[in-house]
DNA sequence: TGTCGTTGTCGAAGCGCTTCGACTTTGCAG
DNA sequence: CTGCAAAGTCGAAGCGCTTCGACAACGACA
């Protein structure tokens, strides 16, 4: 149908009997058409199948209706969570009818600075920001309208997204006094996890061990991911705190192998012992018990993040900081 | 630096002391430009910083400079493997100055017309795409150069690429055999998987059944995915194949319960049973013990769509279809 | 010395769209 | 019946880039 040229507003003007103009304002309803008029083009936009040059249109307007999402590629990362927050964006961004950019972290500050300068988008999301994160400052010197997903050390002037970590904390902590434990630990993330995004795994620390309050005696373990060490880490959590009853392990890919540790100390976990999980459903619910979690909100903070964003493209305030409440799942 | 308006053209040609012609010419390399002057014209890029403008390049050259990518997000696709592949081709497409937009496969054909009559990309990798998908038509109406990741039933004048499924049934019959097997089972995909992309599934049966050629009886049994079914399903096969000393299994999700199925039957995997997993590493290391696998090489398979597509922009002939060979992976 | 390719550079003409100012109509108050 | 604001529409001027044809300048060749 569309030739290889492509319908242009011309063609659709001359059908619909108006000025190209005319047809440019009807799209985009910044002046008053009368009905009549607006209907005609509409017809002939439909009729054409005509849909405006981006390239054009960006050219004219300053304006791309495309926006960047930076992804991590690091290792550590967990892929499926990374997915939904990329489906969730795209989904949430075409609603708002811009497309989304994908672009990986490698590219770093010059990337940014890339697109910036070739306007080729209107805006920036950023996943996965460190605490002390190198494209923090050339964001904030492009001045590209942007929301970070997470939260560097120095968050002044940016706009960010994210769990409430200390919260999350707080409520696994919770859970288990919940349920009777007076004496429960953290299992906490792995090194490196821990040395990249330090504000990220001590705001879950800091709610794990302020939660009880009083309550319950709470530690923090931090824990490698391997099998063995795991195997090991968890031994020598139960000889140093015989009378543990509740563990709250914030490190993906342990679970399982937490498991199986606790089984083969004797420890019957729904019964006599109680664990909960900050990560993925998935995880939560491959291993036997299912076990209660608080997960990443991928596709939530991906929403709110490009509805943010949409917003400054309009030059509306948004919060510049936003936590998302916790939500645990029992199981 | 770069003022809210962007460095143009035309301030880089007048601080070089040429025409913007020239500039152009410098950068695209469509005319022979000497030396010195080139030399001047780099320097000032450099200095301030320039970035063609991509609206009004795609605009004059006809020439987006992005590629899109239409992802499936479907339940039951295996998001780590969808995550590999996008950012293999971000990262193959960025080495050939190309960016990404990101579709979901939910925008569905008016999604390819859009992004087609707008001009907003080049070309287009659609991934997963089943055997009678309503794209292709689409695909093939628009004539926008395209490379697909699966294989239509209807291939005729479009690029697909792909893990050689049959080979791959081959390679896991084969292993088995070699392990002294002479009775194996290939625990197949859910119905779902089935019921959707039948060429994928039907390859892979094809190479288990056809691999051994006489040398072991093949079988092959359908499978859901959840634990319960599952354990009935291997139950059922153990009672109904006494003999069997290996399996094969395509179906990620499975695997796990699997290994427990076998463990309480009395099966020691690896010893006087052996497994094999068609899926990715995790899969295959998170069970104990760790198998031997076959795995869909997500990324490998995006260089491969995104440098196909490439060549398809350039004009340059690619082959219709190309099979990439699978790898048996020993643990 | 005149002619002809080469090589390197320039100016101008768009690409398809948005937007600004201006113009024509229409409705209504005076 | 006149005057004026509001409503609806148009034409033209760019947005920043690529590309085409033209044109100097320069050797090489006859």
């Amino acid at each position: 149908m569309a030739g290889p040229r492509g319908v242009t507003i011309a063609e659709v003007a001359a059908r619909a009997g108006v000025a190209a103009s005319t047809v440019s304002y009807v799209l985009s309803g910044k002046r008053s058409i009368s009905p009549a008029t607006a209907r005609r083009v509409m017809d002939a936009v439909a009729e054409l199948g005509y849909h405006p040059h981006a390239g054009a249109r960006s050219l004219a307007s300053r304006r791309a209706g495309v926006v960047a999402m930076m992804l991590p590629l690091r290792d550590g990362m967990h892929l499926p969570v990374l997915m939904q927050f990329a489906s969730g964006a795209v989904t949430e961004a075409r609603r708002a009818d811009q497309d989304v950019l994908l672009m990986t972290a490698d590219e770093g500050p010059a990337g940014l600075a890339r697109v910036a300068a070739s306007a080729i988008v209107d805006g920036l999301i950023l996943m996965d920001v460190e605490v002390r994160d190198p494209r923090v400052e050339t964001l904030r010197r492009l001045g590209l309208p942007s929301v970070l997903i997470g939260f560097p050390a120095d968050a002044e002037g940016l706009t960010c997204v994210d769990l409430d970590f200390t919260a999350a904390g707080r409520v696994c902590a919770d859970y288990l006094v919940e349920r009777g434990c007076r004496d429960i630990a953290l299992l906490g993330a792995s090194e490196a996890v821990y040395a990249r995004r330090t504000g990220f795994a001590e705001r879950v620390r800091e709610g794990f061990l302020g939660g009880p309050a009083g309550r319950a005696h709470a530690e923090v373990w931090p824990c490698p991911d391997d099998a063995v060490s795991v195997q090991r880490t968890v031994k020598e959590l139960l000889v140093a705190r015989p009378e543990l009853t509740g563990l709250a392990v914030h490190n993906e890919p342990a679970v399982g192998h937490v498991m199986h540790a606790l089984a083969d100390a004797g420890k019957r976990v729904g019964e006599d012992f109680h664990v909960v999980v900050i990560g993925p459903d998935e995880v939560a619910e491959r291993v036997h018990p299912h076990l209660p979690s608080v997960l990443v909100p991928a596709e939530r903070l991906a929403e709110i993040a490009v509805r943010h964003l949409m917003r400054k493209l309009d030059g509306e305030d948004v919060p510049d900081s936003t936590l998302v409440e916790p939500q645990l799942t029992t199981r």
